[in-house]
DNA sequence: AAAATACTGTTGTATATACAGCGATATTAT
DNA sequence: ATAATATCGCTGTATATACAACAGTATTTT
């Protein structure tokens, strides 16, 4: 790992956040401190803090320091990707069928939030099934690079996300929530109505900064809701 | 007005955006070129540009140039309530309409939902706009019990959940996102084309354990996108 | 004792500079 | 023609430096 240094120093400041090291209004080392003691300019322990304050993490006060901010709500739209414990829990059956599965070579955008440009990229798609009802179709990108052995997985009995689960940590997400008019293809797969709208999820998974995981899911949305419980603090 | 130098220079950025006359996809002059331009430093023009990356008006591609993203609202799930912040954060202007306000007591659902058998509830319904076009429609109940004096507030000015933040805690929220064919009363009120699907958020939200509001939220999909980032622990 | 003043610490803005990494293009060699 | 190589442009990181603005504290003056 060859992080830059401003990396280096807001992982530190991280850590002390994420062990209450640092608590809740504590006021942190100004810039000058930090810059000295990682051997830095105080440009660079700036940046660092930066990237904090815009995740929420801390505030600044001219004049004065800066400060740990209250601890977010977290969501538990984690849950999204759990359709497989969520269909059961429902107590009804779950299964999958692989409707397909290939390796390629992504440009574009896909190449870009995969950082995958001029490297493979497995493709499969899924649909899930509740009672044998079509529930989602998953359409899901995954960087050869990071998880080779990929597409040797049986994903009609695993599903991907407890396949990369058990390969890599999973980090960090960005969920994107759409609603749309599904395509004819969309619409045989999932044996929808004419005129259901669908709801259209994208998730793009990081390990330790690196996204392994492009996944597009798509419900009917006279069969789906997306629910999330979320406690504020 | 005493801008400092890097908003001036994001702000001319920003014409050109809100004017179209840079469009989606347009490579922008790149830093050196902004510095010349603005009698700046390229750290200068750095620093204007990656103000609008950050609100995700433009992407960046290493080694290649600046580009203008397509102009999409985005909101993270737990700013779902600060869609004011969120237009303003784009420089935008954000307006609000209240299209109706009344006391009613509710059955069913609703008066399971918000605890309030033979209660009154208040209701009001406002529509909120980014540069003048509807983005959201906000159909909004409030418990009469827990906020009293609810209905006196003017909703043209203060949102409704600047309003309950400041008389009551929120501290859990249980949310719900569907996609849904508007209604006609929707589709007029949201301006929306034919055949574009709605976006449909559900928030229950609680202080200290009682239930006081219930706020359904519809957008326009072909004009907004939920987002979210997460960090998983 | 109270008020005015100076000092120190911290963030905010701005510049000039340097080099690394990489994509794209042009040039040269095969 | 094709392949190898060099060059250029653009973003990314990093440093050193300078000054402004302001809060809080210490010091001096009244």
């Amino acid at each position: 790992m060859n992080l830059p240094k401003y990396k280096v120093i807001a992982d530190y400041i991280n850590k002390k956040l994420s062990s209450l090291e640092w608590p809740e209004g504590f006021k942190i080392p100004s810039e000058t401190e930090l810059a000295t003691q990682f051997s830095a300019s105080r440009m660079t322990a700036r940046k660092s803090i930066e990237e904090l304050v815009s995740q929420g993490l801390l505030k600044r006060v001219p004049s004065v320091g800066t400060f740990v901010e209250p601890s977010q709500a977290q969501s538990s739209l984690l849950e999204i990707r759990n359709i497989s414990e969520e269909i059961k829990s429902r107590g009804h059956t779950h299964s999958m069928t692989v409707l397909s599965k290939l390796t390629l070579v992504p440009n574009g955008e896909l190449a870009y939030t995969l950082e995958a440009n001029n490297k493979k990229v497995f493709k499969v798609i899924i649909v899930h099934l509740e009672n044998n009802i079509p529930l989602q179709l998953e359409e899901r990108y995954v960087s050869a690079e990071e998880v080779p052995l990929f597409l040797e997985q049986d994903f009609s009995k695993t599903t991907v996300n407890e396949y990369l689960c058990s390969v890599a940590p999973l980090t960090d997400a960005e969920i994107t929530i759409e609603a749309i008019t599904p395509t004819k293809i969309l619409k045989h797969n999932l044996k929808l109505e004419d005129g259901v709208p669908c709801l259209k999820v994208t998730r793009i998974t990081l390990s330790n900064g690196h996204p392994i995981s492009y996944a597009v899911l798509y419900h009917p949305a006279d069969r789906f809701k997306l629910t999330s419980s979320i406690h504020l603090k």
